[in-house]
This record gives structure tokens, C-alpha cells and sequence, in this order.
DNA sequence: TGCTAAACGGAGACTGTCTCCGCATTCCTG
DNA sequence: CAGGAATGCGGAGACAGTCTCCGTTTAGCA
């Protein structure tokens, strides 16, 4: 059991921070979800800085890289995917239905912030990213959810989750960019997973 | 019958651009050639007038945004494209097998150079974008093979082609993005493909 | 209370975008 | 071929963003 006062911040095992710096900690980190929802995950990282009350150099501290800070803010975010694949396992729905879900789920959380796809599905392959760790644990949820429908046998043979990741990630990414409409990411989504579920598709 | 001495940064119908004008313009498309083929579509303006041994007034005038100088890197490179759509309905082949060829043609002309594929598919629905009518001529050669496959019979009904174009799209900006092997680009063409055609895909 | 390690923050170096306008060049006309 | 608009040139510099360095401040402990 971890306790519960462990917080954002808080070493992992190294001395505990100092109280100022905690609190800027939290200030930058709230000013920059302010930015990042105003201005997509390319906000100006001085203006966060400034909206958070602290000069640059203490941003820089805590944060080496913008991708350190979208880090954070996906923390408890992360996990909350990784639950949804636990759900959509354990719901025993049928291929199509769960993957409908699943996928949607996934979009939807990739996209949460504008330019934030991009950023996660290029971080995807670079190991020397400070957010590799959160684009694997989705892989990993994602290849959980697909290994579960293989064994049931209801996907094509040949069928490898980290490609089916990709599409996904790459209808975030153009989803993003332009204005897509819900229908439309649905309908591709739609077109993914009739490429991949082996029962008969209407029509 | 277009006179042969139509240029590149020859007006369409307005004047004719003064020889330094025209000495310049050239010196910049080539120039600017070779820094988005060394540093991808986000190179340096700049570093690009330096190159062309002009200074930035002059680039901007020509090419008011980095579109415009995109737009015109890719004035052979679409109808190039546009052709291979042409020759890929005429072949009267299968379905599968057109389509593996169309989507191989555009994903790789679409990562031609890197980040490419990203500002296209952000343009495709900007139609203040400079490379808007580019775009427009992609989804309408995207168009054509489509709609010709579909009226074969060999697709599933409601398939809509500017979502397979979408789909395309995001698998070139992902495939640019991180560093995708051409094996699973493939693949993942595979899967879209799968999930449009009708006839029974092995396995 | 006084000391030390830790943290702060802002000046400023650097890079890139983009504009403005005095100067140079072209090319037309007489 | 000369002269004078018209056209185009180009670089200084405003502006914005990233990121660092280091003198100053502060927290936390003894």
C-alpha cells in the first residue's frame, strides 16, 4: 500500500521537497494545464511560468523538457486509461462492441489536449523521451485488450497490437489537427475495426 | 497548348516577373529544397533565404508563409500523384491489389519530406491554407479510385472515400513521425484495406 | 537564532519569424 | 542610348519563444 500523502512531485525515495518548492511545483503545474487547454500542448512555456508566479528558471528546474510537464499532467490520466482496458477485458463483450469502446476510450483521451497526440505518438519510439513510459503503458493496456480478443478467436490471425495502436494513434493525430467531427472518427474507427474483427460486418 | 516557356513564379495571366525577380524566386526554391529535404518542413526560413544568398524581405515576398514555399516545392509532386490515381483505375485490377498500390503511392509521397504529412492532413480542411487546392486535388484523385472500386462492387457499402483518405493520412503522419518500418506501414494498410473490401481476406 | 543547502528568479544569450523602408535594378519610352 | 518610373532588394530590427547562469533569498535544522 503506498501511502496516501505521496503527491505529485514527491520524490520516489530521494528527500522529500522543500515547502516553496512544492508549492511552485503546483503552481506551475496548474498554470500550465490552464495554458496547455487554452493553447494546445505547444503553449508558450514562459507564459506558464508567468501565469504560475515563478520565473523561468524555476520552471526549467522542475521541469527539464515540455514533454517532463505533459508528463505530469498526465499522471493520474495514464491510469485511468489503463483501467478502462482492465473494464473492457473483464466486460466479455463481443470483439466488435469491445473494440468500439476501447477505441473511442482511446481517441478520446489522446486528444484531450491539442497537439498532444502528436507529441504521444511520436514519443512512441523514443526511448529517450520523458513521456516513452506513458506511451507504453497505453501500448501495453491496448495490447492487453487485443491479446484478450485473439485468444476468444474472434480476430483476423496476423493481427498486431502495436499496429492497431498506430491507426488509432494516427486518427487521433489528423483528428486533432483538422476539425473532425465525432461521426467521422467514428466511421474510421469503424473502417479499423472491420479490418481486424473476423464476424461478418453488415452489409 | 500551355506555351513551354511557362515558369515556375511565372504570373498566371498577370505580368511577367522581372529577371531578378525571377533569378531570385529560383534560387530560393532551390534552396529551400535542400534545407526541408536536410531538416524536414519545419526548417528555417531564414536559413533558407541565407541559403538562396537573398535576403528574408525577399523570401517573404514571394512566399508570404512557409505554405506558399511548400505549395510550390509539390507543383510536379501532385500531378505526379494524381497520375498514379489515373493508371491505378485503368489497370482494371482487383480491388486489394489497387488499393495496396494507391495508399503505398500515397503515403510515400505524402512523407516525402518530414513533417509534410502533417501539415497536409492539417490543411485538407483549411481552406485558407495556401496548400488547400493540393489537398483537395489528393482526396479527388483519392476520389476517383475509390468511388471506381466501388461501383466494381468489390467494397463494403457506406464506405465514404474522405475517411480512407483521413486514415491514410494518419498513418503517413504517424509513420513520419516515429520511425515506422515500411513492413508495418504495410501492415497497416493491410488493416484498412481489410476493413473496406469485400472479398474474403485470407485467414 | 544562525548556518547551510536548496531553491528562486530574472537578465540576457540565442534562434526563429516577419516587417518596414531607403536603396538598387530593371526595363520601358522617347 | 539615356532617363525615369516602377519594381524588387535586403538588412536592420521588433517581437516572441527557449533556455541558462548565477547572485540573492529562503526553508529547515541544530
Amino acid at each position: 500500500m503506498v501511502p496516501v500523502t505521496e503527491q505529485a512531485g514527491t520524490s520516489d525515495g530521494a528527500r522529500p521537497m522543500r515547502a516553496d518548492a512544492r508549492r511552485n511545483y503546483e503552481k506551475i503545474v496548474a498554470a500550465a494545464r490552464e495554458v496547455f487547454a487554452e493553447r494546445g500542448a505547444e503553449g508558450s512555456l514562459d507564459e506558464i511560468a508567468r501565469r504560475a508566479g515563478v520565473g523561468p528558471g524555476t520552471l526549467y528546474r522542475h521541469f527539464p523538457t515540455r514533454e517532463d510537464l505533459i508528463d505530469e499532467l498526465m499522471r493520474d490520466w495514464t491510469s485511468r486509461v489503463v483501467a478502462d482496458s482492465d473494464n473492457a477485458v473483464a466486460a466479455g463483450r463481443p470483439a466488435r462492441e469491445t473494440l468500439v469502446r476501447w477505441f473511442d476510450d482511446l481517441v478520446r483521451h489522446l486528444t484531450l489536449h491539442r497537439g498532444a497526440a502528436a507529441k504521444l505518438s511520436a514519443a512512441m519510439d523514443d526511448r529517450s523521451s520523458p513521456i516513452f513510459r506513458k506511451c507504453q503503458q497505453l501500448a501495453d493496456a491496448n495490447e492487453r485488450v487485443v491479446r484478450h480478443l485473439a485468444e476468444t478467436g474472434e480476430l483476423r490471425r496476423g493481427v498486431e497490437p502495436r499496429h492497431l495502436m498506430r491507426l488509432v494513434a494516427g486518427v487521433a493525430v489528423v483528428a486533432d489537427a483538422a476539425a473532425v467531427t465525432d461521426e467521422e472518427i467514428a466511421a474510421m474507427l469503424g473502417i479499423v475495426i472491420d479490418g481486424v474483427v473476423l464476424d461478418p460486418a453488415p452489409s
